[in-house]
DNA sequence: TGTGCACATTTTGTATACATTCAGCGAGTC
DNA sequence: GACTCGCTGAATGTATACAAAATGTGCACA
């Protein structure tokens, strides 16, 4: 598949991290990849230098890239950053937001919904990325906006089920994250930053519980009295 | 100047972009660095991008790659956020950090008593960089330390003039810069995070209060009778 | 004097050949 | 039988030649 611009290989490359696609951890190589977007192998390497240097891979000295890992290790630190870092961005983003960008924004949520709807699980979680990532530009800080980028490369992968909804009460958490959306629109767009804030950490709740329940899955039914028997085996 | 590894001027080429020896917005010269260096072009460029992924430096297609820039806008933010990140980065130092990491840090303190002393400033503004880049690793949060990377990289270029004391009362706070560093020293090594966070946000009151003198500076003195000539002009 | 255009120069982007490093594997030795 | 050593292949790292883009310059012309 020739003729790829190298620009266009990177949004893929992202896209196809973020859908894990390419699952975290997963070795990338450079002949491979130029000869599947039709570059040669120095565009190439620019483009996953790039990669690393907004997080979506590692690379090791003559060793080559791979995907960017999620280990146990950096997921505590998610759920410990992560709300901090989105209020934060919400209460600047209500602050400082442009007209464009507020179109912009309504547009991807537009997406969002249309996507939910259809059940297209991989688009319903990447217009949701983009949701947060334009909420991100309009914060208008390139401090916060490293952090942000960073959580939501994760955030993301890790919701990649979430959009699939397996039982009707999912599909109402999906709802109500799709409202939740709509309200954050409403407080950007009327510059009410305490009101942002606080919708988002509620946006945040929601999306933690279902994010941890996937980390650390409910456990599976048992049968009791072989249970009682190990408890008693202990 | 031939035969430098790839490492070595990716480290000098930070040196020199933090001592604003490479002044923030001029461009960079591909053929010029990559002689200067001993380097062809392809590793050169290959430092580059990832100076740009750490927002040492920016890049333009076509157009080449320029110091990173330091207008207001950007300031007014750099205010804003960095008491938040550098007093989260402390309270998860306080509680992560190894014993190897707090040897360093201790070193990194040597260094820059040792040189602030001896009125060295731009080796001092780089220790002190050292220093709060090691707090940085200790916090272990590849999210924040995201955002404290660019922090810092603004925060030294500012601080350049700091170290380099003009008045008595000038070495006095630098004197106190110091001995804040070594307090927050023994409260990262005791885990003591509430006092961390209380211990930076003082160190970055005091910071604050050079910066935005170095920013907006004290007014020049003035001729009191040709100044009250031109008020009454007005 | 000012404006626009074509050309020349400089600088960046790409392809490819070559060098180097690393990992796996087998033969030889203790 | 286990270990070391060295070979071999496959990957990454580097240099350089060439292509494309952007900038600057000189000149003609209004």
């Amino acid at each position: 598949m020739p003729n790829f611009t190298k620009e266009d290989c990177f949004a893929d490359l992202k896209l196809r991290i973020l859908t894990t696609d390419l699952a975290p951890g997963s070795a990338l190589d450079e002949v491979t990849l130029a000869a599947h977007y039709g570059l040669s192998r120095t565009p190439l390497r620019e483009v996953l230098q790039r990669l690393a240097g907004v997080g979506y891979i590692t690379q090791a000295e003559n060793r080559g890239s791979k995907v960017a890992s999620m280990d146990i290790g950096t997921m505590r630190t998610f759920f410990q950053t992560a709300p901090m870092i989105y209020a934060n961005i919400a209460s600047l983003a209500a602050e400082n937001r442009t007209a464009a960008q507020l179109d912009a924004l309504k547009s991807a949520q537009l997406d969002f919904t249309r996507e939910t709807a259809k059940g297209d699980a991989s688009a319903a979680a990447l217009s949701n990325h983009r949701f947060h990532a334009l909420i991100g530009e309009m914060a208008q800080n390139p401090y916060l906006t490293a952090s942000l980028d960073r959580l939501l490369i994760d955030h993301t992968r890790l919701s990649q089920t979430f959009y699939r909804p397996a039982s009707p009460a999912e599909s109402v958490l999906i709802k109500k994250a799709a409202d939740q959306h709509d309200a954050m629109i409403s407080a950007i767009e009327a510059h009410e930053t305490a009101l942002a804030i606080d919708l988002t950490l509620q946006h945040w709740d929601l999306s933690r519980d279902r994010l941890e329940r996937f980390v650390r899955p409910d456990p599976l039914p048992v049968d009791v009295v072989s249970l009682k028997d190990r408890r008693n085996a202990i």
